[in-house]
DNA sequence: CAGTATCCTGTCCGATACTG
DNA sequence: CAGTATCGGACAGGATACTG
């Protein structure tokens, strides 16, 4: 991260990745979910240099994230569109809106996200999908999965649930017992 | 993002990273919520050169998400921990986690979040948490809030707002009609 | 154990000029 | 409109040595 301050620091997504990293990237892909598809609309939006936005594209289409199609056959026109994995990347980005608004908003909200039904603003939380509970706080762990090697993660995650709930303990991964 | 590729590449959320950027930060922060809290754990687990993790730790806790605290007097010995801003990057730590197990997980799932009462796996999702509706596809946009300026993506969002809704269309913010 | 001190390299980015 | 071609600079990250 070297540019000196993000683009648009109203933005609170802009300001949650001015504290973790790096990101053109991803605020290409912010573009995007507004509805963005063309090179100049991306360039003017994000202030960024032609060269550079090629290159951010170039790799999102490379990633699988955007795909590039011509919509015009003369003159040869492209736009970029979001294909299913970057449309998946909207909860990534709806959480960081989130954390931006609930952390970083000196001004108050410059971004929020809206029903498009009712128009009411939305209070993004996650939820369990199975059980319809909340994921907050100490609840929840990131434990090893079925594919996980036996790292030092693994060795931890297993430590903590074991600690929460000795008898809940799960059969997997084989490998952490070893 | 000049790394290689990241250092657990059977992490889901490592995977998700080398997507869209940059970010030692994240991989401390996701290792902070595996309960790691000591220099040299998170040394040995990221592998990462003694200097730079100084210089991330440092920014960390500049930026707030992490406290350094003495919790031995002789010798001195210090711990990170996350303070609330560090533990509410959680959510977005899950929504990588998900993305990458969804999209980016040709071995299986190495990582998986888990309720700590029941052990059952969790399948995170969005939801609103006034309505109690998922938030899916393009039911929902981010538009502008009540501190948002006069910007492009604001004018986008309005449009957006507009087309889905028109009679639902909110008041603020002001300068949007300008 | 928990870092600091140097030096070096890569590349991400910025600026600018140019093209069909 | 939608990029390509060059050049330069800043800083993240790597390697290594050293300290209380």
């Amino acid at each position: 991260m070297h540019r000196k301050s993000f683009t648009n620091m109203s933005c609170p997504i802009a300001r949650s990745l001015e504290r973790v990293g790096e990101w053109w990237s991803i605020l290409i892909l912010r573009d995007a979910f507004y509805g963005m598809t063309r090179f100049d609309e991306f360039q003017k939006s994000l202030e960024i240099a032609p060269n550079i936005l090629t290159r951010r594209l170039t790799a999102l289409v490379a990633e699988g994230l955007m795909e590039r199609r011509q919509y015009l056959e003369k003159p040869p026109r492209f736009e970029y569109i979001l294909t299913e994995s970057g449309r998946a990347f909207k909860p990534i980005m709806i959480a960081l809106m989130a954390w931006g608004n609930n952390h970083f908003a000196p001004d108050g909200l410059s971004v929020v996200l809206t029903d498009i039904e009712t128009g009411a603003t939305v209070e993004p939380i996650l939820v369990d999908g199975k059980s319809g509970k909340k994921i907050i706080g100490k609840n929840y762990v990131l434990t090893a999965g079925p594919a996980a090697g036996p790292g030092v993660h693994n060795r931890m995650a297993y430590a903590a649930q074991k600690r929460a709930s000795p008898d809940k303990i799960p059969d997997f991964p084989p490998k952490l017992m070893a």
